[in-house]
DNA sequence: TGAATACCTTGACATAGATCAAAAATGGAT
DNA sequence: ATCCATTTTTGATCTATGTCAAGGTATTCA
């Protein structure tokens, strides 16, 4: 067994966190491996507990009656998920799958809340995780309703290339049907506006890498829609 | 002065405190009153701490570049908001604003933090009510992305009358406009979902009492989508 | 009571993006 | 390498919803 205590240290919500509580976490903890493309839980199951991504990557989505998926997140390393129906206890009200090879680390449902009960940092992080995810929805929700597709990609490729740390390439971490998906569209538009946006210089596209030409041009577009043709 | 103490103590976030605990939050909780239509913060003020609605109606909401509005939340009695930015400490990320006269009962934020801090029941009070607002932004988000503006609708009206607990009558507790920013659309087009449901008998409206003819034919609507014409 | 203002509805039209279909490219597996 | 499966791209068409404009209906306030 590797050292999990390690794994636990490093991630976010357990920051700062003295040794006797990590080693307590580490004690309820256990380790799930999953290959690409598996089922973590679906909509409706019973809540197990919450999860972290030690490594690999996860995606969280709905399904429409008529099939079509809408991806609400998409979770990496060190990033944790499934907090909310630990503390509603209700069923989850999304899937969960891999995107690739993933590790993952459950803290049963019980133990994690008795956990927190007993030490206020710990609450007070998962706190402030839990407000960043509110801002997240809350911006995602500003752009599938206030943005037209272009702006939400550019969107995406500023937010990536922060991610990334690198100015001006970024290399996508999903496929572009997922992207599409998380974008609140299909791959058919996606891609005609990749398409539109090298035909404007703005970005040239290779594979999953991409170029951006011109930041200033990405950076308006994300901030007043509207690209101009 | 009346009675805080029994305001605090109706707070759903507050549920199941100790008196002692209650008194606490007295204390540091601040009283504002505010008129119709008044901005209580816009984005990017810093966090002053986190708001209850004592009672009347405050909207939360974003602007886009052209002015356009998407209403992310309305908030009535007993209910929280400003929970984030307490925890992380940004600025707000969005605008609020009275749709009536309006009491607040504001808590500054480093005094709340301290208090939960000191207090894991309130914190898990406090996990339990932001999962909720988690998963209804999660909704919120399926609903923008995978059903058109009628199931959104349909949806809407069940929700109402769950909460107004009236099984086939409503009333609209927004203007039309609102709900249709809300909904994430503008008013002409909700005047029109409104037209053609009534033309199929599935709602009669009369002002803000909408009837729901066809219980059934509307939450089929909301499930399914695509409405039979 | 009536003017003023905000709100709601209806109509004609424009368009972003979805759908359907099929070709092209990519990437594993053998 | 070559084949198969998946992903991506491109084209033609359709439709829901947005935009612009105008008329109607409440509600408020003097």
């Amino acid at each position: 067994m590797e050292n999990i205590l390690n794994i636990i240290s490093a991630i976010p919500l357990f920051n700062g966190l003295p040794d006797e509580q990590l080693s307590a976490l580490r004690d309820i903890a256990v380790e799930k491996q999953f290959n690409k493309g598996q089922t973590i839980f679906s909509e409706g199951d019973q809540t197990k507990g919450f999860f972290v991504v030690v490594d690999g990557r996860v995606k969280i989505y709905k399904m429409s009656s008529e099939g079509k998926e809408q991806i609400l997140h998409i979770f990496e390393s060190g990033q944790s998920f499934g907090e909310v129906t630990v503390f509603t206890g209700q069923q989850m009200p999304a899937n969960a799958q891999t995107l690739a090879k993933t590790r993952l680390l459950l803290f049963p449902r019980r133990a994690f809340v008795d956990l927190i009960s007993a030490n206020p940092s710990l609450a007070l992080n998962l706190l402030a995780i839990m407000s960043k995810k509110l801002r997240q929805f809350a911006a995602q929700i500003e752009n599938l309703s206030l943005k037209e597709i272009p702006a939400r990609l550019a969107s995406y490729l500023i937010y990536l290339s922060e991610e990334q740390d690198a100015e001006n390439a970024v290399t996508l971490n999903v496929s572009k049907g997922q992207l599409a998906s998380l974008l609140g569209t299909i791959p058919e538009t996606l891609s005609r506006i990749f398409a539109k946006l090298s035909r404007q210089n703005l970005i040239r596209v290779e594979g999953p890498k991409i170029t951006l030409l011109d930041r200033q041009g990405i950076e308006d577009l994300a901030e007043y829609g509207k690209d101009i043709e």
